[in-house]
DNA sequence: GATGAATGAGAATTCATTCAT
DNA sequence: GATGAATGAATTCTCATTCAT
């Protein structure tokens, strides 16, 4: 590794022809393709650039370094997830889903399902840049939302949730998924898998002490 | 000529002597001392030597290489936690602790308080090289004994837990922790902090579907 | 070239063993080979690594990059030269030379005929990396010293000169010898260029305006 | 395919139009500001195109290479101090100037004091890349010229001079003048200079030695 | 046991130049 | 004439590891 370090952050060309978001998927997809059959260790600009079927110099046209196509990859990822979830709902203000808890677990599985290793390790980089606290700020949108939905639709319910309550039950979800999905848990993906997330879920919200209405 | 990469495992030299001991020690608080100052990118062994102020040959006297580090300061962290808890609990045959879980959950937290983010990134390392299964299975082994446990004394609870169970409840508990950690929450230590871990796991343990007694 | 750019300043490993000054000395002949033989632009770490018999890791121990060789070479040269001047005029407390005027041009003249190209190129380096002022401070140094011998041994001598005769009188001498050092003029070493150089200053300092001694 | 290298002289299009002239204008004025802000090693094609706020694609119709673009610059610095020294002595047949040294040496100090270190770069890179035989036989040419001039309209004076009286005469000045516009000298452009400078000359012409009439 | 200079494969990154649009 | 995305050879630079002292 030559000369330690630039920004990470900051693009380079932005994408805004056909061509160049292109290119930008083929890199992603050669990134992911590596990462998974060879690990990270073997994950090198060279060799995605060969793996993607362009040139070094063109990765670094679009990216400022290897750190950056993952953080790049990793934010890409959080964007899904979320715009996912929110379609699953039913947009901002669409129809309430019948059980909002298991519907976005659903999700979740789903969206973790895909890539596991890929998607793993560019969090994973997404954390040691220092950008850890976007992917946190991601889970408190996520429950943020589900938050207001279910106060909306079924107000009866004791919300709103503290946030100590809140960062508890979101990094519980979240690490059970991140193990899973760090290639060791076969079970990602069965209805049990999915049921006892919905049990984690709904015995702590039963739990919850009573709280009066604000 | 660098002769790369040998099997990670393997120990070199079982430092008996007190000396030995001391060596091991000061690699590993430079180590720490690096990954927390200067992040994972900086850490190298010629960095580390500097930093513990004794030369690389030494270092790989004691190490086999540069994993063989993290790797061996994340089982430390294991180790130590794992032996907190079996204290905290009285011993594999003492006398049982009132509130097993709560126990358990209050060693974490002050395991997890301790040298926040040096053990994390010793921990990712663990994961990144492979050796994730390490502590995936100190994770299931402590669950195992405190379900043991939960069972010697509390026959009445309706254990043994199905494998699935065990995890979610593991990895939604380490979740909880590693994010805490990782992100300097401020209300790790906190009483709030420990009553809603707690709360999470009985939550799930109290919802869990009656089971015939085997 | 990769990511730009450290400080070209601050030493790496002091050369303290003679093993290490050897290195340092190897490495200054390949660069000054390379320079002559290939010219500026085929000069690249591998290559001096290579003529120097040893390898790029070690150049690396030695140097913070390729400029900072330069640099290096650029200072050693100033330092010879100065002393080659300061021996020639017979030490700081010596004897007057006869005509320190003409001791010191050939003084000069004998350093700029060394090594001419690599030489160049390396202040030339020196100068375009922002440490041109160590030149000049070292053309003042030497002027400097002149002035208070000529002073000392001579005192009717209408000195001490005023700054700017200085600055002229260095500048004229230094940017003779560089143009002629460059490699395009073949009457350096000759007792007439010397004649010429002498009388330059010569005609310079008698066609200076009376002065009222101090 | 950069395929690189092609002989560095040999024109492209002439630039005719007004509007070719312009974007030849506005690459030096680009490569001028780089130099001067960033210095050589940030002086690359894609760079100056981008400061220009032309494309790559454009400079290269006007550039056969990145040499050329600096070496145009350095004729064209060079062809415009030679025209201002002859429009100062009155052009070829005009009438004498009253004093020719001290009107060629101001004429040169106003021609240093513009552009003072862009100018100086890329004379530099003239000569690094083996055209300083072009800016060698430029000051001979005018001293060349001067000389003839001089000779001329006084005859008396014991021209022609030898060329080594010549090569020190012209170095000298030379080398002053650039020393000044490299350190951002503070006296360059007072009256005090141009006098030293005179002197330089006018003290080197009286103390040569006689010289039989050819 | 300790040292630390040396190694060199390998990874990162640049930038002159082309060419299809 | 202009554009600017793509190219990839060339270079820089790192760092795990060894081994002679």
């Amino acid at each position: 590794m030559p000369r330690r370090k630039q920004p990470v952050d900051a693009k380079r060309r932005v994408p805004r022809q056909a061509r160049a978001r292109e290119t930008v998927e083929v890199i992603f997809e050669a990134t992911a393709r590596i990462l998974l059959r060879e690990g990270r260790a073997a994950l090198n600009t060279n060799h995605i650039a060969e793996c993607a079927g362009i040139s070094v110099g063109t990765l670094y046209e679009y990216f400022l370094n290897k750190e950056s196509i993952l953080l790049a990859m990793a934010r890409r990822e959080i964007t899904r997830a979320t715009e996912a979830i929110f379609r699953a709902l039913g947009g901002p203000s669409g129809e309430p889903a019948a059980d909002p808890v298991r519907t976005v677990i659903r999700v979740l599985i789903a969206e973790f399902s895909r890539n596991r290793k890929a998607r793993h390790i560019a969090f994973r980089t997404l954390v040691a840049e220092g950008f850890g606290a976007e992917l946190e700020a991601n889970l408190d949108e996520i429950s943020q939302m589900l938050a207001e939905r279910t106060d909306r639709f079924a107000p009866e319910r004791r919300l709103p949730l503290p946030p100590v309550t809140v960062f508890v039950l979101t990094r519980a979800v979240h690490g059970v998924l991140v193990s899973a999905a760090e290639q060791r848990y076969p079970h990602l993906g069965t209805p049990e898998f999915e049921d006892e997330l919905v049990r984690l879920v709904g015995g702590f919200l039963a739990s919850a002490p009573a709280r009066q209405l604000s």
